[in-house]
DNA sequence: ATATAATTACTAAGAGATTAGTAGAAACAT
DNA sequence: ATGTTTCTACTAATCTCTTAGTAATTATAT
């Protein structure tokens, strides 16, 4: 249920903090890795952060007093979601599109290319060997 | 001024049927466009586009009495725009991370793999021209 | 000419996102 | 043991997005 929720900007923010501080971090822990300059109150990250796990992607466990969080889903998995929903309203769902798009318009240097290239390689080899 | 407000969903669906349509459409041509089904009222429809046009990604001129609507910008600059924002949200704001996550996660067949190196082709050899 | 239809400008209600305050409990410092 | 800090739970104000209604105006049909 609630299976895939989308990530609001601020949401984001806190997310990211969680994934990168790794294990259980507090809302102090995630206030001050996200906002360093005090840019947003105590509680507003710590509403962030219960309405997060009441759309599945933090879980809460209580210790003593402090509520600690973990990631439900790998910043991978969101990674990938975020990429299909681009794909799918900007690229009409061509992932391939995206890849010429990006080929096409981004700043890659010889060295991108050559890497992606190689990249390109390992996935072909794996599509023959099928 | 203005300079880049971000599409709400609602808003990329009245942007795409604009784009798609091409000329000026009125908010009726947009509207049986994006809904053919009736799923937004009329006066819906007209109020985002007009939200469109305050944020500058819509241009409104009146002939007659009758209100035409010309993109403010290509879909292809919103486009980027929006890879540009997955890519730093998402990528930490690299965009060969991106081509690589591309090639691994999503599905490429070996007609779309043998495509994207011939563009890498071409890119390469522009790159080394200069 | 009068009713009907289409359009506009304006207004507003409801939902969701963002921000933060307040009250109360627990821990801590002296 | 009392005052300070820190945390939680709860509440709420504000803002933005989404949706659509209403009144006035113009065009159209008969």
């Amino acid at each position: 249920m609630a299976t895939h929720d989308k990530l609001t900007p601020a949401e984001w923010d806190i997310m990211e903090a969680v994934w990168r501080l790794g294990g259980a971090p507090s809302v102090r822990e995630v206030m001050e890795h996200a906002y360093p300059n005090g840019e947003k109150a105590y509680t507003t990250v710590q509403t962030l952060m219960n309405v997060l796990e009441k759309k599945g992607l933090l879980r809460r466990k209580k210790l003593g007093l402090v509520n600690f969080y973990t990631p439900a889903r790998a910043r991978e998995e969101m990674a990938r979601h975020e990429t299909r929903s681009l794909i799918s309203r900007v690229f009409n769902g061509s992932a391939p599109a995206l890849a010429n798009f990006l080929i096409d318009q981004e700043d890659l240097n010889l060295n991108d290319i050559r890497q992606i290239k190689k990249l390109l390689d390992e996935k072909e080899a794996e599509l023959k060997s099928k």
